[in-house]
RNA sequence: UGAGUCAGUCAGGCGGCCGCGUCGGGCCCACCAGGCCCGCCGAGGAACGUCCGGGCUCCGUAGGGCAGGGUGGUGGGUAACACCCACCCGGGGUGACCCGCGGGACAGUGCCACAGAGAACAGACCGCCGACCUCUCGGUCGGUAAGGGUGAAACGGUGGUGCAAGAGACCACCAGCGCACCGGGUGACCGGUGCGGCUAGGCAAACCCCACCCGGAGCAAGGCCAGACAGGGAGCGUUCGAGGGCGGCCCGCCCGAGUUCCCGGGUAGGCCGCUGGAGGCGUGCGGCAACGUACGUCGUAGAUGGAUGGUCGCCACCGCGCGGGGGUAACCGCGCGCGGAGACAGAACCCGGCGUACCGACUGGCUCAUCCG
């Protein structure tokens, strides 16, 4: 995801999941045919620029592996200030159950509405 | 061997699995897009802070004066600097060496807290001396600044002459100040001789004075392409000139028909700039050095929601324990096990500096102390 657009879509409408090194925002695609997009947005407020590297590079290499689960979702990955010192494994689990928790949202909302036109 | 001082280098290494970005090549698809494979390359000594100096770009080439800002021993280096080198002066250290916002306090103005009697053409609390008064304790007037006390600092130091007691009042030497001459040095300055008066405080990171330097804004500079929208109102103006170049002002010069404010509306996409530059390394020559120069050689980060990684293992580093070996001993290798540390920090137009952060490892020069020859 690289439009300022898609990141505002993405996090007001999409479903969200918070968990204590992160938050997801997640825009379940109602078919399930396209292509996901993922971004990731690490404030100021987790540290200095090489700890909000290495958090976003984590963040990237955990999603990575996780791409066919999203099933043509968009998704944009928070971090939070207790990331800077988690890791990778925490990350993982943090991810793991908020993923899940904002995937159930978004099915709900999908059966309701359907997906919201970006 | 120990302690110290200066300079420099490095910023863990290797491998497995899974990945990322630019560029080049190939293939698929060609509606632009995009996807796959291969190859090259892919963060730092501070990439950081943005404190100086430049390059580069634009502002109609920016002239004079005022204001403002900066620099401040001397000589050199440099594109330039507030940087670097050498030297001078002052201070610290036994020494190697280190530290210094280091022009001017007879151009002027101002300030010097507290303590103290007195703090800048100073002053007299105690004391010392003389005269007078008084039975005595002591008091009054005058002289004095050697001694005591206060202070960061009290108008020279030592010895003598002198005196009622004293004092550069006078004398000798010393220190300091000023002037002249001689010698050395490119210079800051240093050394020497003579004379003078007889002592003259500090702060300029207080205003200020002197000398020299400075046009402004910055890669969100600047340029190109694509695309969107909707206008309305008010003011000042068109050789009697609004407004602008011009950041603060004045003079001067130039451009000049639009421009300023309010309400409302629209867009914030792509490409270029974008990395070869005062470049690194080696050798020779010049120079005490900073540095310069000639030749040779090496050259490859360019992202833009922002690549340069994620994860695991082994080795290397430090500490402790055990085993065993060498050695008279201090101690030194070897093997195994456990534990620990791995810092500071991420390019965003590019260079030269400065400043700041930082677990540590290593190399070399020099100094001091001790021991041996």
């Amino acid at each position: 995801m690289r439009r300022s657009a898609d990141f505002a879509v993405t996090v007001r409408d999409g479903a969200r999941a918070g968990r204590e090194t992160l938050v997801v925002h997640l825009v379940a695609d109602a078919d399930g045919a396209g292509r996901s997009r993922v971004g990731f947005v690490v404030p100021r407020s987790v540290g200095g620029a090489v700890v909000r590297n290495r958090v976003r590079r984590r963040l990237r290499a955990l999603v990575t592996v996780r791409l066919d689960r999203l099933g043509g979702a968009d998704l944009v990955v928070r971090a939070l200030p207790s990331a800077a010192g988690a890791s990778s494994a925490r990350l993982a689990t943090d991810l793991d159950s908020a993923l899940r928790g904002a995937q159930r949202h978004a099915q709900r909302s999908v059966q309701r509405r359907g997906r919201p036109t970006a």
